[in-house]
DNA sequence: ATAACAATTAAGAATAGTTATCGTTTTGAG
DNA sequence: CTCAAAACGATAACTATTCTTAATTGTTAT
């Protein structure tokens, strides 16, 4: 009777190092944190391991920057910031509606469809980047 | 001395096809629409335009949905809807506001950045989708 | 313990989307 | 028309991700 999870080592491993970090990081990232640690550890292995956590709600897809998926386990509703040019995502701290609240009413109206959430990304250039000449 | 575009055959085609159509489509499509008109034509070569027309301004990015990258040629700021089943993207009529006017001050002196640009997507199911069993 | 069965895994092959290369062809300014 | 620059097709290369298979590990019952 356990309703906490029972993770396999390497699952927990992933799991762990994926929300060790607020840098809505890459499977290749997770992989490259964990191989000197767990040396046979697969790509395969924390791609497949993702998905599952995906599909518990445990972890969710920011989106594809710079083409490749950027995951997170934060799953409370929040913005990101996309540096441009170092691709760094940055969590905007939620406590200001960024969308007012008939916007789904609006949008459900005009293009006739039911809306189940929405995501915010703001793009631009990060400190660090800003002070870097090209 | 040309202030107008004048564009090869091809090029002309790619682009007339990509504008012609408000379905956000993947390279793909493309190709697919302008093949039987043009027979020696290749998918590189619509690959290659594209990222032409990104160049110019003609053409952005709108996102990558299923694993495949879905391009406009509607430069104005508006925001999309796409459908969870069948990866329909459909324009959000613009008219309101969607992101309140100091949003942009709030994320930037939050996140310590530098916003360019941001975009909002709507995700859910389309009405064609709803009506249908699993 | 051990046998039976389920879950997890590694490795790498396979796939899919996209980009780069490289001769060849087309274009258009002079 | 001439000729260099731009664009092109074909295909190889690359990258991210998924799939397959067989082996390993974990679990449960006996």
């Amino acid at each position: 009777m356990q309703a906490k999870r029972n993770f396999s080592a390497k699952r927990e491993a992933i799991y762990q190092t994926l929300a060790s970090t607020k840098t809505h990081p890459t499977a290749e990232w997770v992989y490259e944190q964990l191989k000197p640690k767990i040396p046979d550890l697969s790509l395969g292995t924390v791609y497949r391991n993702i998905s599952v956590f995906r599909e518990m709600g445990l972890a969710k897809s920011v989106g594809v920057v710079n083409g490749q998926e950027r995951f997170d386990t934060d799953m409370s509703k929040h913005s990101h910031f996309v540096c441009s040019k170092c691709f760094k995502i940055i969590d905007v701290p939620k406590g200001k509606n960024f969308v007012d609240s008939n916007i789904y009413e609006y949008v459900e109206r005009e293009c006739k469809v039911k809306i189940e959430n929405h995501s915010i990304m703001f793009y631009g250039v990060c400190r660090e980047c800003e002070n870097v000449k090209d």
